[in-house]
DNA sequence: TTTCTTCTGTACGCTAGCGTACATACAAAT
DNA sequence: ATTTGTATGTACGCTAGCGTACAGAAGAAA
């Protein structure tokens, strides 16, 4: 039996009534998640999902040739591994932990068969996955018309979202990874916006001094995506079923 | 009251259990999709579902500055409108008749009526939800990555495989707003192509001769969907619910 | 203290694709 | 047959980001 209290700092977890969740509770099981863990590998059926608390992880793919980008990020509000209720059972991409942290995790089977009931979990991981498609696609057309200074603030706000504090611990060279651009660009637009006075950093620790003007410089897409989460997380859960 | 034979080219719609199909035979009706043709636009609430069966659509993201970039596309293998029973209601991108055709639609209250029976119709129209999104990610790290020539390469594949005949009714202006790129390096592109013998075209007409050509200068991102596609629309519908 | 490793900074030439501006060419309409 | 509009081709300078190659700098290890 787990805390209670501190898996409930999952926002889905937090969300699901009070009965579901006392379904859950034997099942539930609390993860350490350590930078660089891989949770899930392209091709391979998952054994759980979980739900991060503080840790944050990105959803990577990753092309033949060895380049990468990342699709999404999955923190506190969400959880790894939608293809298991989708349908399935894996997907192309894989799932790094981008900043380690604590999580809950819950077996597949058990998953599954909570989200059969059709009750209001299946709405809200449904709710969930749709906003996790937003992400997705306003991550598409970034990579097409945003420029990397932008992508890079981007970036940043939506780590910070995720985390307590304000600082990441991460290289520049894991953030191109997921930004798929070379390291070198990545230490450029840095250095610029830690000459500006937003960010300061060195060797693998961020912190970010003036979050207002990163936003300033970031993208429209971070408050589009944004935008899109707190509106469905405010959407009632019955939206589903009742004639309006 | 429909044609039954016709609506059955959507594969989703063939795929239906005769039960759910009866119960939906009232509802559906038969729709003509013009070039050009909006059925939803960002924000709206939608009306109907749309299951093309010789129309083809594009998903677009549209900027704010007008820039934009196509996420997926949906043929007969789909459907339009998963914002419906993913519960957001609406999403933030523009649906878009990329080929004129023909198609089914279904009221929205019917649609989310089926789907909250909870049976066969929910997992398959999931399962589509999980094809569509791996159509989504791969289109983001193709951005990334992959050459102009090669994303128009797999752009025309999507679109071939949506069609029945190998004539593509489409202009170098129109490509360049999906791809989200200029006019001007599609007509390059296409020089390059119709030079090799690929394809042949004239104002606003595209025939593709040599399809395994084509394929070739193609990065993997067509392959690695039309993959994915293929593994979910073979597995079983109720790989859900059974302990394996 | 010295060595080693990892992270960050700098430099330089290269290329794809952009923005812009026209030029041609085809096809339908008058 | 001529006009008009739309589709396609060409050209040219520009810039962001790439590939490659090192050089410093900050910790960790010895």
């Amino acid at each position: 039996m787990v805390s209670n209290k501190n898996a409930k700092q999952n926002q889905l977890l937090a969300a699901m009534p009070e009965a579901e969740w006392k379904r859950w509770l034997p099942d539930i099981e609390a993860v350490d998640l350590s930078l660089g863990e891989v949770l899930y590998e392209p091709g391979t059926t998952l054994s759980h999902v979980y739900f991060p608390t503080t840790a944050i992880i990105s959803l990577l793919y990753v092309l033949e040739n060895g380049a990468s980008a990342e699709i999404a990020v999955v923190g506190k509000e969400g959880l790894v591994g939608i293809s298991l209720f989708m349908g399935g059972e894996s997907t192309p991409s894989r799932a790094v932990v981008q900043s380690a942290g604590k999580g809950f995790r819950l077996p597949a089977q058990a998953m599954k068969d909570e989200f059969n009931r059709g009750g209001a979990v299946l709405h809200l991981l449904l709710r969930y996955t749709q906003a996790l498609i937003t992400q997705m696609s306003q991550t598409a057309v970034c990579n097409r018309h945003h420029s990397l200074d932008q992508q890079l603030c981007r970036w940043l706000l939506l780590s910070l979202d995720r985390l307590e504090d304000s600082e990441l611990v991460m290289t520049q060279e894991l953030i191109s990874n997921m930004l798929g651009v070379r390291r070198e660009g990545v230490t450029e637009a840095a250095l610029q916006l830690q000459a500006a006075g937003l960010i300061k950093y060195s060797r693998g620790r961020i912190s970010v001094l003036d979050r207002p003007g990163i936003e300033k410089r970031s993208c429209e897409c971070y408050g589009v995506v944004k935008k899109e989460y707190d509106r469905l997380k405010e959407m009632p859960l019955e939206g589903l079923r009742g004639p309006v």
